[in-house]
DNA sequence: CAGGCTTTGTGAAATCTTGCACGAGCGTCC
DNA sequence: GGACGCTCGTGCAAGATTTCACAAAGCCTG
């Protein structure tokens, strides 16, 4: 049972890597360069050429043996892969700090992620403008929502806050979510959550540096130790 | 050959989960919580109770069998473990909406990563005070990394500028790098660098987003669909 | 148009990660 | 003090990911 698969099934490990891939070629484009070969493209993202490869070849035989990957053509199918042939509206819940960087960072609309909104239960900080974009009382989440059509929602709140705004958006009909708050949420099937800490981010980093410093103290250095170092 | 190890090696995969229990658990411990079964802890990681099991043995065997584990003693290890006895102080290169936000961003020096300074190339920029830290020009980078003994490096530059900005911590002295320019950092062996980067998070975002839609669309819906859902 | 050089696409092996299943240890209650 | 119930620690199998290695193609040169 199933004649054609619902759509071949790209690995996560391979998902999260075609941004990276993306944006290298985007930029490689733009500084004129037309065709590239695994091993190049590999060389910029500090993986394996082999991964590369395998990498691309759940997109389809895109590439030409003898020669590489032509590099417009392969943006094109990337984008294309990811959904990102139009821009995905986004709603911002939480105003403070990190709300408003997130709102005023340019990069995001750029990247195709307008802000649609962005939403904020203090009366305080309703109406004022953050990123050229008037911050609005928490109760029009679902207009926002429904109105520009937004599936992508990010928790910019404080972390006891998180989960009421992660229900507030799924109510709203929010199917995806970036977290930014750090706890860990609890969504229906179905919602896809991704979760950005900072906090654990440079606790990894220590853990690094701790061990390094257990390492120097003690035996030799490691030689293949940790990160993620490419040579220059 | 090898009478006892550098050190037990705990796997990429632990040590990503680590500061997840980590922030539950001190939670727990404030609420009042004075022990926790490996299935309470995964509950609420929204991981596997064998995982959370098998995590935990990496740091030695702390929990008591038919009981469970102490929080106040697992937070103790798991602390040590990361590295955590003592405040890692960083320093942000890069001044704009992020470095701003990074440095007003008081969950930062809470969680025991205090700022040492920002620095920014821009005459605009230097003197201006963000989180009650005042911005210093590039060249006092290296006099920041000495003093304060830094070992970790916060890129917030533009794309184009991050390459440089490691290149300058690496040469001051910085071993662990915490990126958020959207680029691919070369760096020195024995230099740990983690990416954050938004696009790429809410392209992995809009990619199951639109095999929403595209299974939508097609055949039925799919049940173990993508994601972390976890039931409420 | 054959030979040589390059680079893809992909089986198969190696490695890493997850999850199951169960023995072993601990506390409690007769 | 023995039986019982709970939960840890872990060997092992299953699954996912990475890496190797090489045949199959494509281009170029003579």
């Amino acid at each position: 049972m199933s004649p054609h698969r619902t759509r071949r099934r790209i690995p996560d490990a391979t998902v999260s890597r075609l941004p990276i891939y993306l944006q290298i070629l985007t930029s490689q484009l733009e500084a004129g360069v037309s065709n590239m070969s695994s091993e190049e493209l590999a060389g910029l993202a500090g993986v394996n050429a082999a991964k590369v490869r395998k990498d691309l070849s759940y997109l389809g035989s895109y590439g030409t043996r003898g020669v590489g990957y032509e590099v417009q053509y392969l943006v094109y199918q990337i984008r294309h892969e990811l959904g990102l042939e139009h821009d995905w509206h986004v709603v911002i819940v939480g105003a403070g700090n990190l709300g408003q960087a997130l709102a005023g960072y340019g990069g995001f609309a750029d990247r195709g992620y307008p802000v649609a909104g962005i939403v904020d239960i203090s009366p305080d900080k309703v109406d004022t403008v953050v990123g050229g974009v008037r911050v609005r009382p928490l109760d029009d989440l679902q207009q926002i929502v429904s109105s520009k059509n937004v599936s992508i929602g990010v928790i910019a709140t404080p972390g006891p806050a998180a989960q009421e705004a992660a229900d507030l958006l799924v109510r709203a009909g929010v199917t995806s979510i970036l977290n930014f708050a750090p706890v860990v949420l609890t969504v229906p099937l179905g919602v896809t959550v991704r979760k950005v800490d900072l906090a654990v981010e440079l606790q990894i980093l220590s853990y690094h540096e701790q061990r390094r410093a257990a390492a120097a103290s003690g035996l030799r250095a490691v030689s293949g130790e940790g990160g993620r170092g490419a040579s220059a």
